[in-house]
DNA sequence: GCAATCATTTACGTCCACGTCACAGTTTGA
DNA sequence: TCAAACTGTGACGTGGACGTAAATGATTGC
């Protein structure tokens, strides 16, 4: 919405956004985006002739993507960039489609990043699980809380009426 | 399994444990274990005449639950506190089922527990939400790796067959 | 052209969730 | 009965994930 992206750079087409209205956009403070970049959680991003960062629209949607994966799914920045990292690696690959020689250098590139994601899954089915099940527990008490609510005014209604 | 309950006690048809027997079989820590009681996510456990504790099959379930909520969940202990001690309020509430006088206050507190579960609920919901929708990304993504694998392995064999 | 604002690095502080002694008391099996 | 094993209560330490402050340099509005 802000500053769609000046021509200043000449292949600049892409919005870029300085530290400060990264972490008002993301809620995530200054410091705490240093922090990441400092822990290896995405790569450094550009910088200003003064050596200001310059955060991509890509690069807020990992800060975004780091949080997600830390508040709701509780994985430790340790995890996270170990996920990240997958990722990178999965990009890569992608980016290197052209079919050319070392087929199995390649072949062991798409191995490991298969091995990452087979990691990361069963640890989100595990939570998916545990989750579900704690749902539907919940809505059970819920839903028989609730009845006795029922019961409980409907008693009070009946004492009103008999007084 | 192991000791099936003594009867020292007359009482005593309940089986009782000792904090390490509990952190063997919960793979809680000692010192976890009396962290968590300090910081009242349990009822005291009763105590020897030494002063030993001596936990209840029902303490053991409710340490087990608590490392589930932590774990798999990613709740802080004060979070888990508050939802313990709703769940505390809920098992007076059915223990106190005798349909005596007070009903308003009886409604009320239904009334709060309700809001109780509600909230939890709400956060629960939520994150099922992220991690379903995080699940359904790293199947995709799994899904489209392992493709791009068979492809890899495909031109690998032709290559071994054309050489 | 310069104060006001924003950034950078460095470093120490904090809160949470325990870990790790240390030392004293308790229980139990041979 | 007595030593080994277990448990108790402090109290201090630690690692993760930042917060906060200080000193210095860069950028921008007017």
């Amino acid at each position: 919405m802000t500053s769609p992206a000046s021509e200043d750079q000449i292949d600049a087409k892409v919005a870029r956004y300085q530290i400060g209205e990264v972490a008002d956009r993301t809620s995530v403070t200054q410091r705490t985006l240093r922090f990441y970049e400092e822990k290896g959680l995405f790569r450094s991003p550009d910088r200003m002739d003064g050596g200001f960062r310059l955060y991509s629209d890509a690069d807020v949607e990992r800060i975004e993507y780091i949080r997600r994966l830390q508040q709701y799914l509780g994985f430790t920045l340790a995890e996270i960039k170990e996920m990240v990292e997958a990722e990178d690696l999965r990009q890569q690959i992608i980016a290197t489609f052209r079919p050319d020689r070392e087929l199995p250098a390649r072949l062991e590139r798409v191995t490991r990043i298969i091995g990452a994601l087979e990691r990361q899954l069963e640890v989100v089915d595990h939570k998916v699980e545990a989750l579900a099940e704690m749902q539907a527990d919940l809505r059970g008490k819920l839903e028989r809380v609730t009845a006795r609510r029922h019961e409980l005014e409907a008693a009070i209604e009946q004492e009103q009426a008999g007084k």
